[in-house]
DNA sequence: CTTAGTGCAAAACATTTGCAAACCA
DNA sequence: TGGTTTGCAAATGTTTTGCACTAAG
């Protein structure tokens, strides 16, 4: 049992949440997936294969529970649904995404590097930023030579 | 007449777009509220209020041509809709946002200070940046004090 | 047992589209 | 005048919700 897992269970009981079928066979295909973005529907058809017979609503339920308990981050890449990710639980802030406007290809980076705006943001509006959410777009390595 | 009105005019007729009343008053409402963020909706009922018998559709149809054209920027805030702002035709890049998570305030700041980061991002993953959207979520000056 | 959690279908919501009428160039 | 653009209403696609049933603790 991965290191995950153990802190979801507990986690789950700690805010008095119970432990279903359900809700661990979405964490499984979320862990499964972890360097993809996918969105409820995904999850959805994921799960059908699977015969599970989980239904859309309590993906969506899940998913907004996932959240509020940050097992997962969301990002929106403005294709009409919202993503899902498993968060890094090592990580103190979001990761930032690379987003190849050629392929659609999305890389994850975890370093940070925001220290000096965030400062200057704090310094001259006042404004503590807790968290941050950074999306680069451009071309990736392969787009930009081919 | 403002800088941006001529240059509106002037590259609708450029991109071979006429020059409707109905672009022209949705326009105008991106102006006259251009340190907000408005949604489609929003738009739409400020046209109404005003008795022009502008439709939705128009609004989104509209939003939609204004930015392939650049004439606005997007930002979505997670709320279930997507926000708009004329763009600012001084900026290379897209402004930065500063968002309060406890009384929602939105502030737009200026200054770059990505280039660390994208410097970081070519050398390390070969990926050429372009574009950024840098969301920066906290506590505003008042909610931090109070 | 008891109440949270689920599946289903219907509803809600933002956004898009087809089409006939209206309008800019 | 002719091709764009528009308003309307219907359609779409994602997400939410009500409710009776199921299952975790």
């Amino acid at each position: 049992m991965s290191k995950k897992t153990i802190n979801f269970k507990e986690q789950l009981k700690n805010s008095n949440y119970k432990l279903t079928g359900q809700r661990q066979a979405i964490m499984d295909v979320l862990i499964e997936n972890s360097s993809k973005h996918l969105s409820a529907d995904e999850i959805y058809k994921i799960l059908s294969e699977k015969n599970t017979g989980i239904g859309i609503a309590t993906v969506y339920r899940t998913l907004s529970m996932f959240e509020k308990l940050k097992f997962v981050t969301r990002i929106n890449l403005d294709d009409g649904c919202i993503r899902y990710q498993v968060s890094d639980f090592q990580a103190e802030h979001e990761h930032h995404h690379l987003i190849c406007e050629s392929c659609g290809c999305i890389q994850d980076i975890k370093d940070d590097q925001l220290e000096v705006l965030e400062k200057k943001v704090l310094a001259e509006n006042g404004f503590h930023v807790y968290n941050h959410k950074v999306k680069l777009y451009g071309l990736c390595n392969k787009c930009y030579k081919g």
